[in-house]
DNA sequence: GTCAGGATTATG
DNA sequence: ATAATCCTGACC
């Protein structure tokens, strides 16, 4: 059973950490895959590196909806990342998924990863050598996570309480979790709103 | 209307 | 360490 309004309606730096352990689905047309949540961010209103800092925009507007929604954005003009807004509707936090220990459609991901890659890569009129990924390459990083469970911008706005993609509770209990600084970001550096499951081979970055 | 730069990734 | 890339948000 996926997680309903209540369990997002906590506050946004209780969400990131209580994500830890749960479990992302997808349930697509190329079948299912799942992973459990190992890394998150969390991004507050009162936070120079959130996208809702300034006010509310055309890009961030998901964040300001109701808890649950997705926050699906673009960066470097070629990757997306994924979010779910927090905090309650007219607040502008979310959480950003950035790692997954994939536990369901590891081929699939693994093709798609690549597929991925070689559109990329085809657009510079380059090739794309043949690889195989290893299960900890698959959902490391936010942009690849979405390349793994095919997460697209169609999903922005949708609610991740009622859709093809959403998240069931805990299945990892009795971990250590790491509390620290967020990665990538230029601004609010010092503030430790990045959480990840100790000792996980999956997680993004040490 | 213009323009700088990014919550990343793969490659050298 | 660095390039790649397109869209958003800030500013004139």
């Amino acid at each position: 059973m996926p997680l309903t309004t209540e369990f997002y309606q906590q506050p946004s730096l209780d969400l990131a950490r209580n994500l830890l352990g749960c479990v992302l689905v997808h349930n697509g047309p190329e079948g299912r895959t799942a992973g459990i949540i190992v890394e998150t961010e969390a991004y507050l209103k009162d936070d120079p590196a959130c996208h809702a800092y300034t006010r509310k925009t055309v890009r961030n507007a998901p964040m300001f909806g109701p808890v649950g929604m997705i926050y699906v954005y673009q960066i470097y003009g070629q990757y997306y990342c994924v979010n779910i807004s927090s905090g309650g509707e007219g607040i502008g936090e979310a959480v950003l998924i950035r790692a997954l220990e994939p536990t369901e459609g590891l081929d699939l991901m693994a093709e798609r990863r690549i597929a991925a890659q070689q559109r990329i890569q085809q657009f510079f009129g380059k090739t794309y050598a043949d690889r195989v990924l290893k299960p900890t390459q698959l959902c490391k990083g936010p942009a690849s996570l979405v390349h793994a469970m095919a997460i697209t911008k169609e999903m922005n706005f949708w609610m991740i309480q009622d859709s093809p993609l959403f998240i069931e509770p805990a299945v990892l209990h009795d971990f250590d979790v790491v509390q620290t600084t967020r990665i990538g970001i230029k601004v609010g550096v010092e503030l430790p709103y990045r959480f990840y499951v100790k000792g996980n081979a999956f997680i993004s970055k040490k």
